[in-house]
Order: C-alpha cells, then sequence, then structure tokens
DNA sequence: CAATCGTGGTC
DNA sequence: TGACCAAGATT
C-alpha cells in the first residue's frame, strides 16, 4: 500500500476531483457551524441526501440552535422527524443537545473522545464532525468509503462483516490525511456517491481509475463482495381503530418496539371473533414484513398513554409513515362516504 | 457479535 | 418488481 501512496498519490486525486466535481451547496454546506454538521450527520445515517434535505430545512427552521433543541419536548422533536425513520436518532439528537447544554456549554467539541460521549454519535459521525465542522483529521468510514476502498485496494470479505469494517477503518487511518480534512471527507463522500456507485459504476470518470484494484482485475462488479441474503420474516400486527365525534384514538407506542415514542392505532395482541374489519396495509422494514390488520373497536385499555387526535391534530403528532397513509386514506374515505 | 431500528430511492 | 442500498448507532 505505501508503494502506491508514494507513486500515486490518492489525497490529492481524491481533493482535486471533489473541487472540481464534488458537491458544494448542500444545505449543511453554507454558511457550516458545528450544529448544522451535527444535525446533518445524524439524518444521513442510513438516509440518502435527498430525503433528509427537506427534513434538514425543516428542523434547522423549528430548532436554529444547540439551546433551542435543547428546549424542545420529545414530541415535538419526533413530530418534525416523522417520516425519516430510526426515531431514537431524534430522540438521541435531543438527548445530545440537552448534554451539549448542560455538560459542554453550549459547545459542540472538536475533540474524538468528547464527541463520542454525546449520544447518537458512533466512530463516523465523530470523525465526520471533525472534518466537516473543524476543518480537522477525522476518519471517517461510512458505505461508500466501505464500497470505494472494497474496489480500489482490492478488500474481501463480506461488507457487513465485522472483519470487512476492521480493515477498511485501519486503511482509512493510515489513508486520511492531516490537512485540508473538509474537502478530502467530502471527496471521499461524493466519490463513492456519485462516481463508485454500487450498481453501473462510471469508471471513466473516476480519477482513482489508474491504480484501482477492481478496475485493473475486471472486479468493480464483484466487489465488495457481500453475505448470502437472509430471508426475512413475516409479521401480522393487530390495531384498532376507535373514530368518533372527539377525533381518532391513538396511543404513545413503548420505546422497547419499533416506533418507539411515536403516536399509533393502539396495537392489540389479537382481535376479537366478533371484531369487524376497518382494512390492512402491508409494510416492510429492514429486517421483517409486517402485515397489519386494522379492526373496529371501542374503549380499547391499555397502559400506553392514550389520547384523541382530530383530522387537524393529526398534523401534531408523530406518527409512522405506513399507518398514517392509512389513516389519511381512510379518513378521506369517510368523507367521500358522509 | 449479531440483531435491531424505517423509509424511500434506484434499476 | 423486488432486491439492494443509504454520510450507522446501540445493545
Amino acid at each position: 500500500m505505501s508503494h502506491k501512496l508514494s507513486t500515486f498519490s490518492f489525497v490529492e486525486s481524491v481533493n482535486a476531483w471533489q473541487q472540481q466535481h464534488g458537491r458544494h451547496q448542500l444545505p449543511w454546506q453554507l454558511n457550516v457551524n458545528p450544529y448544522k454538521v451535527l444535525v446533518s450527520e445524524i439524518m444521513l445515517q442510513q438516509t440518502q441526501v435527498a430525503t433528509v434535505i427537506p427534513y434538514f430545512e425543516r428542523w434547522m427552521q423549528n430548532f436554529p440552535t444547540v439551546e433551542a433543541l435543547a428546549q424542545a419536548t420529545e414530541d415535538q422533536v419526533l413530530n418534525c422527524w416523522q417520516g425519516l425513520g430510526y426515531y431514537s436518532r431524534a430522540r438521541n439528537l435531543r438527548r445530545a443537545a440537552l448534554y451539549i447544554t448542560a455538560e459542554l456549554a453550549g459547545q459542540i467539541p472538536a475533540d474524538i473522545e468528547e464527541l463520542r460521549k454525546i449520544p447518537g454519535i458512533g466512530p463516523y459521525t465523530a470523525g465526520a464532525i471533525l472534518s466537516f465542522a473543524f476543518n480537522q483529521r477525522g476518519v471517517i468510514v461510512d458505505g461508500n468509503v466501505k464500497r470505494l476502498f472494497a474496489r480500489y485496494f482490492g478488500i474481501r470479505g463480506a461488507v457487513n462483516s465485522t472483519a470487512f469494517s476492521k480493515t477498511v477503518w485501519a486503511y482509512a487511518e493510515a489513508v486520511t490525511p492531516t490537512q485540508d480534512n473538509r474537502r478530502f471527507a467530502q471527496g471521499l463522500l461524493d466519490l463513492g456517491s456519485t462516481v463508485c456507485k454500487p450498481r453501473l459504476p462510471l469508471c471513466d470518470a473516476c480519477p482513482l481509475r489508474p491504480e484501482c484494484f477492481a478496475w485493473a482485475h475486471n472486479q468493480v462488479e464483484s466487489l465488495p463482495e457481500r453475505s448470502p441474503k437472509k430471508t426475512i420474516p413475516k409479521r401480522t400486527g393487530h390495531f384498532v381503530w376507535d373514530y368518533n365525534s372527539e377525533g381518532l384514538l391513538l396511543e404513545q407506542r413503548n420505546d422497547t418496539s419499533v416506533w418507539p415514542k411515536l403516536w399509533a392505532l393502539p396495537e392489540i395482541d389479537t382481535p376479537t371473533s366478533t371484531a369487524k374489519s376497518k382494512g390492512e396495509f402491508h409494510h416492510q422494514f429492514s429486517h421483517y414484513k409486517l402485515h397489519a390488520c386494522i379492526w373496529h373497536s371501542k374503549d380499547h385499555q391499555s397502559d400506553n398513554k392514550q389520547s384523541r387526535f382530530t383530522v387537524n391534530q393529526l398534523d401534531t403528532v408523530g406518527l409512522p409513515a405506513p399507518m398514517r397513509k392509512f389513516i389519511e386514506s381512510a379518513l378521506d374515505l369517510n368523507a367521500e362516504e358522509s
């Protein structure tokens, strides 16, 4: 690797490409500050840029500073996050603001160990904040870097294995420079997402092609390697539909389930034999398929916090995306029938 | 360590 | 069309 790096400047190639062809106008790149970087990096975890942008804009309107976020309630935060998924990110981001305000005098630290103490900040996000917020050396390994490095260095093994991750982190530590880190980190991400793509990579446009292992060995399509896919299980869930003149009955889900702390139709173990169906919907999570059955019911008892919401009030609570679709569809049908 | 945690984009 | 994947973290 050292020979390769000495005869071909990986860093300079990435940086020069980023300056010419990389992204420079993303919302969190304009008038950059550490809080914007923190918010964007949390939102971007396992979520595509195009999906995040409108959420980021709305978030910064509602919670423009760490202090503003620290003063928000969990319900306000979840309402702003609804539809983006992985809701523990939202709750951790609020906890992060409380921690930064209480323990760090409102300042996001430019220190890897201090960053790692903040809720929701793992090894990738800590490195990203160092690079993007402070232009300091911060090592980043995400899906883009794993794919790009697997091809460029010829790293074998399943991308989702621990061994593969450790190997890529070691390469990243070795490659990451001590200067111009904002540009280098952005260059890695931009190259990975726009050129070294999962499928149909644009090798003709890649500045790293002269020294790319996968290109030289015709393995661009077969790297990185994937572990054999698992069959994901199917589950059935039953939910209660109770809508009257005072609104729709919802309950706040507990935090040990999917959609933690979000408001949703009350969930039941099994419907009664006389229950009348209100409808159903299907939803695919990353790890199982849900078949949701909705049953007409009244006066459902639950340990969870319950409340009724009118149609207008539904906009002010955090609802799971598929359930919001079902509810809005069902209420529209009601309106047409009446 | 492997499972869990959402949703939408892409081809 | 469905399988893969996305600026991962937590337990």
